[in-house]
DNA sequence: ACAATAGTGTCTATCAGACACTATTTG
DNA sequence: CAAATAGTGTCTGATAGACACTATTGT
């Protein structure tokens, strides 16, 4: 085996929440070359003999103070000569998905830390590159990161409607109206209210009811939802 | 970098066609060990710096004596500890899809090349085990090729609807029947003969007709079509 | 009573699929 | 003319979306 050529494996985390109507991704500030000082998703080469999973749990862990407990998939990988001066550098890209209150509670103020607002200036599944910005300044990512941020995107709103990956954005219980205003949010543009509230009520098994109400709003509480048994 | 675990990187490619109203794909039989004497899908180790794709089509060549030059897509990659003794081995594999004709003619006789039916036993992309079968005698593939020859036709049928992906399974001309038969098989099911014909016309710019008619056949001949501008 | 949002019954426009028909070739 | 497949006009059933309405809370 040794007269064969062997690869440096790298990880990269997309970790991305909604909040207040708004599209949101994880970034840290690197501290070391190469792009010191620049913001940059979470990533860690891959320790043999642990799995791409556990090393994207060690760069959040490491990178953010962050112990990750949702929704983590698989997005894409590359390998390329000559990208990097150092060898042959293969990168495995991740996308996780987050409550909001969570993930806010989770990184609290923790320094070179942020969430960072991130503008699809396009429509559906098009894809096209994406605005990142921290703390209303608009940010150019380290290395290709805003491309693997909008190619995350891009998968997040393939999946939203065929599978149930749109709830990992919720949290414990939800009104199906904050369910369709995260939707909508992830897949920018509005949907029909009557469509959405059919189409996720029948999916059976996907969301069922708390009976529980809404409290502290001023009009009619709205009923109160979890993920069901296929959620 | 010398403190990082090193990966070698093999390629596996699935080279697919659709024929007689049944699913093939090339098979080779391994000349040395692991596994000699078994049928395996063609595949080498990536040499740095060859990309994915240049792997592959050598492999095509020095393991099926073909000069590819087909339709060529990842279709997944995967690494594990402990799956092989000899240190840390990742594996991508890709999906290839040729027309019949071309690929019989050539692989010709070539000895330790075949052919292999397919057989499918789920419907949709339900995803499950396949039937291999060379010279009418059901094989099981070395090592998990049998799984990647499933995966290849669970992503075959998913594209199949939303891309024109079809179309590389088709000859330079062909009928809206032979374009829907190969559709059936690949997919397993029956199409509707209107809506299947409405669909592809409608797709601008996927087909364009020739202007020309079958020959040779006993019945009313049919519009042959080619590959569109968007095909 | 009014504002605000939740939730629903019903109509309509769209479209995939079914049926029935015509068209064109060979034998 | 019969057989075989190509190709099409029209009806129908399912469903996404629009509209209009009722329901329930706080102020």
């Amino acid at each position: 085996m040794d007269d064969w050529d062997r690869m440096t494996l790298a990880t990269d985390v997309v970790l991305m929440t909604v909040a207040d109507g708004e599209l949101w991704v994880l970034l840290h500030r690197r501290p070391h070359d190469p792009q010191a000082g620049k913001w940059a998703l979470p990533g860690v080469f891959v320790a043999y003999p642990e799995s791409g999973e556990q090393a994207v749990l060690r760069a959040l862990r490491d990178k953010a103070g962050l112990a990750f407990d949702g929704h983590l998939e698989r997005l894409d990988w590359s390998w390329e000569a000559g990208r990097d001066p150092r060898g042959w550098v293969g990168c495995v890209t991740y996308l996780a998905l987050e409550e909001p209150a969570t993930l806010r509670a989770a990184i609290g103020g923790a320094p070179g830390v942020a969430l960072a607002r991130v503008a699809v200036p396009w429509a559906g599944e098009t894809g096209g590159p994406v605005i990142v910005e921290i703390s209303g300044r608009a940010t150019r990512p380290a290395f290709s990161h805003a491309e693997i941020i909008a190619a995350s995107i891009k998968r997040l709103r393939g999946k939203l409607r065929w599978t149930d990956i749109g709830l990992a954005l919720m949290p414990p219980t939800f009104t199906l109206s904050a369910l369709q205003r995260t939707y909508e949010v992830v897949l920018g543009e509005p949907l029909n209210r009557i469509t959405f509230r059919r189409l996720v009520r029948d999916s059976l098994g996907l969301i069922e009811p708390t009976g529980l109400l809404q409290e502290d709003v001023n009009h009619r509480p709205a009923e109160l939802f979890r993920r069901g048994r296929n959620g």
